[in-house]
DNA sequence: CTGGAAATAT
DNA sequence: GATATTTCCA
């Protein structure tokens, strides 16, 4: 039977298990010296590249700088260039840069969990568009893009909800069922589903912020030219750049698994955030913080 | 501004 | 055709 659509998911899973690792994004919700004084300020943790389409990509365009600089500080003072998030990356040669349109944003597994650590922090309470994008910080995302993303969020946590009372089946109609692909990617903080407990109070498991990478990535989709924009090395505030370190051929086995029975969220564990970039069928390009 | 639904693009 | 993402409306 045909697998031409399912080939790529097999793809993204093999790929799954990346050395990547995601961000602190105590980075806006802390201050830099207070950061400092937690020496979260830089993550000793291997971390690794970033992007990485199965795709033959042509270009290696990379200054990768030798590490991960010093995340403190420097809020984002913006200077990068930004490059066009809306103008389809283009870069290298043709394509006329949109500056007024913005390409359309493809929710990688790094990005969403971005997007879910965001809400794991900020708690339901706080999960509101605005808020969301604020601690994200990442460049080119706008409160309309997060805004939709966690109203397709939201219905998934419903959907996951709805799920583990009844057994059911599997019955998803259509637009439910894959859109649990991209959420499964990223681990569901226990508390975000459901929290009809009167009487509990909200408490954040804190979210694992142990190994977090600095990274933000957006891809763009673009046609069928792909292009991973890299940019920009905020030399200024020492962002983040991707490191391209020695990727640990182990743990390949995340995916996800059936997650019918009740979530057993490992808390006490740390979560197994490592995603690949998206797909051959978008750009994936970093982009310093900035956007707001 | 937030939430939801519809429309559009890929 | 289905899905994801965007955009408009309440």
């Amino acid at each position: 039977m045909r697998e031409d659509e399912s080939n790529w998911f097999s793809k993204w899973e093999e790929q799954l298990p990346s050395p990547d690792e995601l961000m602190p994004l105590s980075q806006t919700l802390i201050t830099p010296h207070l950061a400092i004084a937690f020496d979260i300020t830089n993550n000793p943790v291997i971390n690794t590249n970033t992007n990485i389409v199965p795709t033959p990509q042509v270009h290696h365009n990379l200054q990768a700088p030798p590490q991960l600089p010093p995340p403190l500080q420097s809020p984002n003072s913006g200077e990068f260039d930004s490059s066009e998030l809306g103008g389809g990356g283009a870069v290298a040669g043709d394509e006329p840069a949109r500056t007024l349109k913005r390409p359309r944003l493809v929710w990688t597994p790094q990005l969403h969990k971005r997007f879910v650590d965001a809400v794991a922090h900020l708690g339901i309470k706080n999960a509101v568009p605005k808020t969301i994008m604020t601690l994200m910080s990442v460049d080119g995302l706008t409160r309309e893009n997060v805004a939709s993303h966690l109203q397709k969020y939201r219905l998934y946590l419903k959907r996951m909800q709805g799920l583990s009372g009844s057994g059911g089946g599997s019955h998803a109609s259509s637009g439910d069922a894959a859109t649990d692909h991209l959420f499964a990617s990223s681990p569901v903080p226990a508390h975000f589903l459901h929290q009809g407990r009167p009487n509990s109070e909200h408490f954040m498991p804190f979210v694992p912020v142990t190994a977090l990478q600095q990274q933000q990535m957006v891809a763009v989709a673009g046609h069928p030219q792909y292009r991973h924009v890299g940019h920009f090395g905020s030399p200024s505030n020492g962002q983040f750049e991707h490191p391209f370190m020695a990727r640990q051929p182990h743990q390949q086995q995340q995916q996800v698994h059936r997650m019918g029975t009740p979530v057993q969220n490992s808390l006490p564990s740390s979560y197994i955030d490592d995603l690949e970039s998206a797909n051959a069928r978008k750009v994936l390009t970093l982009f310093p913080t900035g956007n707001d």
